[in-house]
Formats: structure tokens, sequence, C-alpha cells
DNA sequence: GCTTGAAATTTCATGCTTGAAATTATCGGG
DNA sequence: CCCGATAATTTCAAGCATGAAATTTCAAGC
């Protein structure tokens, strides 16, 4: 508790370091966990849950590249998603008035309450998950993780509201 | 089915799924630039990181079913990566003496070479995206990511060293 | 010796993911 | 009008990931 700023303590790298494994560590097996429950209780995926989730939020529909951003994934990736997705008549594709180049795309009504059983269910299982986590600890790491995202020395961009 | 707690807060449930999705938005936010540096920096990938990372632990070689266990991926994942690996000259496969059905699998000199420059690299660019973590922050979150990983929850199992 | 069951691995079908290239449509000049 | 630049999306090849089925081998028991 001594070394103000002389380039870093040596031991300072490696302690980030193992934040770093174990939040990868921390992150995959809860994530596992939501697969498998999305898996097993209503047969879907995490990136279709991720989908339309988005699409839930905004009612009046997403463009398929403001989608993309709004996930950080790649066109082509949303692009299939979204095929599956209105193949299983959950998401309903909509020509944009004015732009043929541009497609809007919607929860139907049945994708509107299949997913509020999804969310309802995957607040339960993360809360489930977290539960040994007192107030104290969640408002410690939300901070913490919110210095992680912030960090300057990230490729991905961080604009939007999420 | 389990009974609710009773004696929960009405927003607990909802400060712990604040945590998750941050706790999901700054991993995926530093893996994607891990996953970046890997792929312009040395012209890999994340899944083969891992594996040389498994095996560079092992001296002496794991089975194809250990590292599959270690790693905590299928099986026909593995191989397919240890096959590009192979070819690629940085993986060798050695019949087990005694048991033709398994094989061990262990680095050649060129893959120990190659994933020490990659690991001295990743150590830099970890360090760097939690420069902002101070001593103490990383304290409290090791400890919190524990907890989470501790919890008895989650589905997979955490049985190994890692 | 056979048979039967378990173990180690591969194969397979399906889906997610990326970055790059191709396609189609819009828009602003000339 | 046409032309070029830009925008929105799809297509494509490659790799990663899964769970299930198929393959090969081993290890006992009878």
């Amino acid at each position: 508790m001594s070394m103000p700023q002389p380039g870093e303590a040596p031991d300072t790298a490696r302690q980030r370091l193992r934040v770093w494994l174990r939040l990868l560590k921390a992150t995959r097996l809860v994530e596992a966990t939501v697969r498998e429950n999305l898996r097993v209780e209503f047969d879907t995926t995490l990136p279709r849950f991720d989908v339309l989730a988005a699409l839930y939020r905004f009612e009046d529909g997403l463009k398929m590249s403001e989608l993309s951003a709004a996930l950080r994934v790649s066109n082509g990736n949303v692009t299939g998603i979204i095929e599956r997705l209105v193949t299983d008549g959950l998401v309903l594709r909509v020509p944009v008035a004015g732009d043929k180049r541009a497609t809007l795309v919607r929860l139907t009504k049945k994708g509107n309450e299949e997913f509020s059983k999804m969310a309802a269910a995957h607040a339960t299982w993360v809360s489930a998950i977290l539960e040994e986590l007192p107030p104290e600890a969640c408002e410690q790491m939300i901070g913490h993780l919110d210095t992680i995202g912030n960090s300057p020395k990230l490729t991905a961009k961080v604009n939007g509201d999420d």
C-alpha cells in the first residue's frame, strides 16, 4: 500500500488478470445456466431471446441495422436469426414506406406473448443464481462493472442506451 | 419448484438482474476486445488461445476428454479445434500406450513458443483494459465473483482446479 | 472365446458469429 | 436523365458450439 505511481506495481497486473479470469468464468457459468434453462423450458436460444428482448422494448419495430447495432452483433448474423423467428411466427417483417432498401422488424402478438413468459422466467432464474449476493455487493459490482465498461482501451463503441 | 423466500425486498431481484446485465455487458466488451486483438496481432481466435493455454499448463499432454472437461466445452468441439491446430503445426497427437481408444494431445515446440508470446500480450491487454480498477476494487470483485461462481443454482459442475 | 456394457472419440445436423463481398436502392449533383 | 457515392441488407465461407448418434476399443463375466 505504498507505491503511488512508479510505472505500476508488478502484482497489480497479475491481480487484474485474475479479476478478468474470474469475470469470464462466472459469466460463462451463469450464461450456460440461462442457455440451458431457455433450451429446456422454452426450446429456444440466448441469441433468439436477445433479439426478442430488443424488439419487445421497441414496440414500433426496428430496422435490421438498428437491431444489429443495439445487440452489437454483425448484420449478417441478425439476418439469420430473424429468418428463423419469422418462420416460427414470432416476428414480422414490414417494408418501410419510402425506402425500398430497409425493412422494419417487429414482434407478432405471439412473439410478444412468448417473450413475456420468457422474460419473467429469466428474471427468476437470475435472481436465484445471484441470491447469495447481498445488496451492498450488488452496488459495488455495478460500480466496478461500469468502470470496466467505460475503459478507453475497449475496442467496441459504447454509445447506445442499454 | 422452490418457495420464494418470504423476507426478500421487492427490489432485490431487480437489482440482481441489473448486476447480471452489467456483468454480461462488461464481459462481452472485454472479450470482444481480446478477440479482436488476437485476430489482428496473432491471426488467431479465443477458442484456439484457450486450448493452447490448457495444453501449455499441462506439459505432459491431455487426453481429448480431459481437454474438453478442462475447457468445459463439448467433445466434438475440441475435435475440430485440435484438427486445425495440428494442421498449423502447433499441436501434436500422440497415441496412448495400452489404450487404442484415447489420444494424447500436446503442444509442439512451435506451439509452445507461439503461446508464450500470446500469453504475454494477453496479460498486457487485460491489465490495460482494467487499469481503472484500483486494487481494492479488484479484491471486492474477486470475492463477489467467487460467490456467484459457487451458487448452487448453477447448472454446470465446478469441480476442477482452474 | 463370446457377449455385453461402458469408455473415448468422432461424426453429424443445426445454429450462432464474424468479416468481406455482393446486391439493391437512395440521393445529390452535373 | 445519368453517375457516382453512400446506405441497407443479404450472401458467403469459415470457424465455433451444442447435443445426439455412431464408431471403435476395452474390460469383465460367463
